[in-house]
DNA sequence: ACACGATCCTGACTGC
DNA sequence: TGCAGTCAGGATCGTG
């Protein structure tokens, strides 16, 4: 469900509290998500210890303690509710986290996750990017656009997957899921369904800045609240109300009127205006 | 090596 | 009302 804005604002909301706060308890409900939960690893590791950062890669949280991390991924659905006490769990609560704040207040995170795609993970010590996690991951978006565009423009040489699929492959580009991938398309008037290897240097740098000022955009607004996104505190993401393309099949473009057409492509639906689009 | 579809899972919504 | 079918902010795996 989330893509980098959503994960971005998560990490945001959660660091003032949780940065120099003590992790006093880890409760499983369930042995596994997608894969394992690390149950033994957060026992002997992470409970009683102090979280320093509070900091994100791609669509991973991290949490960072004196020598370890801590990783988390939402899948699909996945969210942490932020609770001021101790209450009766809602349906498809795995883990709960009972933490004791710097100025000595209890709270729990609730990570909740009906269809349980996301993953947790630990890595022993501080070089988390050597984690499987994380170490295929391609380039952050919100680098320099030069360099990304660069990269992706040298990357897509012999690649003949159309370039939305391109821009949505995390060994490559990180953070872009299919909300973003439709509107920084969009917004580079580039069609989705394009050969990635007949993009230019020049399409690969704008399409780069697009894709970085929608995300920071999205970031702004607090991320995109569709079905269930919302804050540890509750709060809708408000970027939904500027979408421009994803979404809005049948509703006229912003920038020509006509109608906005929907496609599936590998999978998943794409949003796209056939006239701005090329 | 690459490109694609199937797959994991639950819930919300559509149409018959 | 009920039931089948489809779709949903992701990413991995197996296959051709």
């Amino acid at each position: 469900m989330p893509e980098l804005p959503e994960v971005e604002c998560l990490v945001n909301a959660l660091r003032p509290l949780l940065e120099g706060a003590q992790i006093t308890k880890i409760k499983f409900y369930r042995n596994d998500l997608r894969e394992p939960l690390p149950i033994k690893e957060f026992a002997k590791y992470l409970e009683g210890q102090t979280l320093l950062t509070l900091d994100r890669r791609g669509k991973y949280m991290l949490w960072e303690t004196k020598n370890d991390v801590a990783l988390f991924h939402l899948g699909m659905s996945g969210r942490f509710n932020l609770e001021q006490k101790s209450q009766p769990l809602k349906t498809h609560t795995h883990v709960v986290f009972s933490v004791k704040s710097q100025d000595q207040k209890n709270y729990y995170l609730h990570y909740v996750d009906p269809r349980r795609f996301g993953r947790m993970g630990f890595h022993l010590g501080h070089d988390v990017s050597r984690h499987k996690f994380i170490e295929k991951l391609g380039l952050e978006p919100l680098e320099s656009s030069q360099k990304v565009g660069k990269y992706l423009f040298e990357s897509s040489r012999r690649c003949r997957q159309p370039i939305k699929t391109f821009l949505m492959n995390s060994h490559r580009l990180v953070g872009v899921g299919n909300i973003y991938a439709s509107e920084a398309l969009f917004r580079a008037k580039i069609s989705p369904f394009r050969d990635s290897s007949s993009l230019d240097n020049s399409d690969f740098l704008r399409l780069s800045r697009e894709i970085k000022t929608t995300l920071q955009a999205a970031i702004k607004a607090g991320g995109t609240t569709l079905r269930d996104y919302v804050h540890p505190e509750g709060q809708q993401g408000q970027f939904q109300i500027s979408l421009k393309v994803y979404g809005r099949e049948g509703k006229p473009c912003v920038e020509c009127q006509k109608l906005v057409t929907s496609a599936r492509q590998g999978g998943r639906s794409t949003f796209y205006c056939q006239q701005c689009q090329n």
